[in-house]
DNA sequence: CTGAAAGCGCTTACAG
DNA sequence: CTGAAAGCGCTTACAG
């Protein structure tokens, strides 16, 4: 039977110095690897942790070295596919490093964001992610005020302290779009966005017009509507975009769920998708090959982007102190039948 | 500017009751409010906590008390839509009572969970939620031992300790059967599951196996497959059983995966649903209302049960004491146009 | 209504 | 190679 796992009260780390028949001070050390300890007395010491089933105690040791061995990630919405993979990347990390990962929800807008962050700093969180965008500049020294280090998730490095982690976004809606004008001929090429002003609408948005501007197109009068980064928003935005004077030939969407309403408009008015309408949408999400037509999308890489971020952070934590890092990864572009 | 925000070093009690002008005792009081604190006493020790910005270390705080407010939740999958929205319901109602939520993924199978559940019990998880079927008695037992409050969803309550959160799976899908014979007719009725012995394909197969009773049928032969709960086991299901001497002319699945895998395979072979075929999910995660046609199915209130379990959890951390309760959460038949 | 002091269980200078 | 002891920042008997 195994004290401590089935007794009454836990064992402490002096119930193993007393059964090794050492100090505290080996026990810890053994434990921990940070000063020499001969093979026999770590052996003698490595045999009572196993037998007691010692574990320490996060609190007592977290008091002494100033550490919750804790990451916090902030991010819009859990229950979204990208930050739910995003997420994974981040514990897979995260777990491998002994650390635990605090997931927290923080609207997009208004002023859930400090809240939730003056929540993981009371905490002392060794590391926080935002993941996402929006996140102003008083958000951001407030996490590094505390003393947790900082990654930020898809903007730029120069918009404020921590190291960033972000996709090519620009790249990857600039390479759909040109493949819908080269490869396939496209010319009247609409854009649904989410809520104006909240990225990575913009950038998507940028790299559409980056693709049309290449091929000595204009963005289309008339052909771009701000909706909001749901299958609603998809819906609202074809329907406008379809009932325009000189309707599109090709729907470029800023992500899946507004491509999946778009698809809904185009199946209700008996558009044949894609030979009378191409739809695109963004980021790859599982339901992006569910539906038919299978979208066309590009792959928006969330769980490197996870693993990523965790990583920084690790590194940060063991000591690295260089200058702030930037890491951009690579989109794919993902083929399928609705373009 | 705020000190132990913007300065070096961090507030603590200390700072406050200095500048206060009262002992650390009375500021530790009025924080808790465990003892009468005179108002303009409370009112100088509230003010010097605001102005200095002061949040007390939880290391320090968790030593003493023996509480990490901190609660563990395990699910096979992080990355499943139904688990996502089940940490969402946690998660709501965590926060709300100033408790931080680590979700860890531990596999279905194999040695994963007693590793994830003795990291999460190291760390002194004042709760755990197990939100996963197949944990067995030494898994639950290790939970318990460790002073974490305990509570499992999906089996019932004579399976072992701690509260019970479930949904009424077997009478879900005993609904959504007897709606197909009853109302739409269906005859030849097939099944596919998940992978064989894994809940909560057991449950779902039997109210199958009850509806069908009741209407005087029995399970018909050769149209049953275990596969797996994704879309690649609904095709494989799907295949045989459309191969089959007497072909269903419904095909009822464990979840909504295996449908949508049964609804490429009906498209494939071009077959009309639900003119000539039926096919139903389970669970009504986002997508069964993205595919075409969109899936009849049952819903599975995730985040009602992750609400349930988090509720539980803090109530028996707040002393309640009573015996072991069992909550049962109803299901809801949703009628798209799969069946 | 308020305070002095013990003690929670570790880690880590300091000393030998 | 090893140990005695201080101290991390709180909460809570205990005392008045």
């Amino acid at each position: 039977m195994v004290r401590g796992v089935y007794g009454e009260g836990r064992v402490k780390i002096v119930d193993v110095a007393a059964a090794a028949g050492v100090s505290v001070t080996t026990v810890s050390h053994v434990i921990s690897g940070r000063r020499p300890v001969s093979a026999a007395t770590r052996a003698r010491v490595e045999d009572a942790v196993r037998r007691l089933g010692y574990q320490a105690d996060p609190s007592a040791r977290g008091l002494r070295t100033q550490r919750t061995h804790t990451l916090g990630l902030v991010v819009p919405d859990i229950t979204n596919p990208f930050n739910t993979e995003l997420a994974a990347g981040v514990q897979e990390i995260a777990f491998t490093g002994e650390y635990l990962t605090v997931v927290c929800e923080a609207p997009m807008q208004g002023p859930g964001l400090p809240a939730v962050l003056r929540r993981l700093t009371a905490r002392r969180m060794d590391g926080i992610i935002i993941g996402r965008y929006g996140a102003g500049r008083a958000d951001l020294d407030l996490v590094t005020a505390s003393g947790a280090r900082l990654v930020r998730l898809g903007s730029r490095l120069a918009d404020g302290p921590g190291d960033v982690v972000r996709a090519a976004e620009t790249e990857g809606m600039r390479d759909l779009v040109r493949h819908l004008v080269r490869e396939r001929g496209y010319r009247n090429i609409g854009f649904i966005g989410g809520e104006q002003g909240v990225e990575p609408g913009g950038e998507r948005f940028e790299g559409y017009a980056q693709a049309l501007g290449d091929a000595g197109l204009t963005v289309p009068e008339g052909l771009v509507a701000w909706t909001g980064f749901t299958r609603e928003g998809g819906r609202a935005g074809a329907a406008r975009l379809l009932d325009a004077p000189h309707p599109p030939d090709a729907l470029v969407c800023a992500n899946d769920l507004i491509a999946i309403g778009a698809l809904d408009v185009a199946r209700q008015r008996g558009l044949d998708v894609p030979g009378r309408l191409a739809i695109t949408g963004y980021d790859d999400i599982d339901a992006a090959a569910m539906v038919t037509p299978a979208l066309t999308t590009v792959l928006n890489p969330a769980r490197e982007i996870g693993r990523s971020a965790a990583r920084l952070l690790l590194d940060r934590m063991e000591g690295e102190t260089g200058p702030a890092r930037e890491i951009v990864l690579a989109h794919r572009l993902v083929r399928r039948e609705s373009a």
